[in-house]
DNA sequence: TGCGATAAAATCGTATACGATTATAGGATA
DNA sequence: TATCCTATAATCGTATACGATTTTATCGCA
């Protein structure tokens, strides 16, 4: 029933993307080629493939004769990301609104509700529901381009708000903005979900602006 | 005197990306990697990891044991690639040129010279460095996460210009504009680049929208 | 002790080799 | 003739192997 059949350095990205994004793969430090592709069980080959496209992704930054290492977290790198959904993300998603047809609308519910338990579960992985749900109102915009593009700003993103802002627990205002938003989409109320969405991205943005100045005020480390 | 040592790998991106731009690479036919490979010189392996980058650049596709084909043209994705490149290319310029350096400004009205001189000798080209042109009145904004999307926006575009206006010959409405635009904002004149970028993306998507539906309906092959 | 040079080890990047999958050609049958 | 089936060839994707480069360790010497 799998709609592609995946080789194994497709699935490699999917693999490697998430250790990065929860952190199992330290920024900075290289990525052993050997090591890792041992751990994962296959060779070299398809782990490089795999690199090189999470390099083109942002999530890695490669030397020559040095292999690859996970790029920095930055503030500024925050700030331009988020810049940028904000400048994407709200004519899209009201397209989205617009065009999403019964099932895509039924798949963002479900998302959604995925989302909800898992965190009142306080389980791994909310963040990467929380990008699933995004990502779910934007797709049926039928803007293959742009799309690729926000699904790219999302996982730059994630990176963020998984280190700054998940270990904080429970965030009640996006949950709630979350059901908002769902709510104006299904409504296919485009001036709505862009002013929620504009909300959203803006006061997620303010979190981690007010939580990277608090950390780096208080601990030394 | 380089900046960086390059591995095969990347400096094949460059090499087929070349050849997809001016159509050495047919669309929709799968691309042989061990013929192409022999062609450069190399084998599959630092082959395959260029093809995976410039998939994600959204040049190429992929099928699991089928491979590679380059990505066909078509107006929709026209309409996109430029409907993002006027979202963001106006504010980025703007910013680029309030901080540019000497440097860069120099490098801007270099590139700009020569792009001139190689209209004037109608050489084979003026697409590479049409682009070139434009991405170094963007660079100097500091964004490198926009500048990395607007340089594959560009890529995209170039596709479409070179098969459908660059036929045409000498485009003297683009030599005034870009004249223009390196003025305003060599003068660090922000309004103004910001609305003649505005103005040059527009232009060039209304004479692409025409030559595309005169072709639809003249040849019919 | 600290520093520079050399040797050894580790790691990267690519060529070769090969099993797995897909495409093509050649009949056999309706 | 058209269609299905099988055999063959072509091609893909990955494991292994190995030279090239970088990193680390060792030593001599100020």
């Amino acid at each position: 029933m799998s709609i592609a059949a995946r080789n194994v350095s497709e699935q490699l990205v999917d693999q490697v993307r998430a250790r990065i994004l929860n952190g199992t793969v330290a920024p900075d430090r290289p990525i052993r080629q050997d090591a890792l592709a041992a751990e994962m069980g296959v060779s070299k080959i398809p782990l490089r493939e795999a690199l090189a496209r999470l390099e083109q992704e942002g999530l890695l930054a490669s030397q020559a004769n040095r292999g690859f290492t996970v790029r920095p977290l930055t503030a500024v790198e925050a700030e331009e990301v988020y810049a940028l959904r904000l400048k994407l993300e709200p004519e899209t998603i009201a397209i989205a609104a617009r065009l999403a047809d019964a099932g895509e609308q039924q798949a963002a519910s479900d998302l959604l509700d995925q989302l909800d338990s898992l965190t009142d579960s306080g389980g791994e992985g909310v963040g990467a529901f929380n990008r699933a749900f995004h990502l779910a109102l934007l797709r049926p915009a039928g803007r293959p381009v742009t799309f690729t593009i926000l699904e790219r700003l999302h996982v730059l993103s994630e990176r963020y708000v998984r280190k700054h802002l998940e270990p904080l627990g429970r965030n009640e205002r996006a949950n709630e903005e979350h059901r908002e938003m769902l709510q104006a989409w299904l409504a296919r109320d485009e001036r709505k979900i862009c002013a929620l969405t504009v909300v959203h991205i803006g006061k997620t943005l303010d979190d981690l602006r007010l939580q990277l100045q608090t950390e780096s005020k208080g601990p030394p480390g």
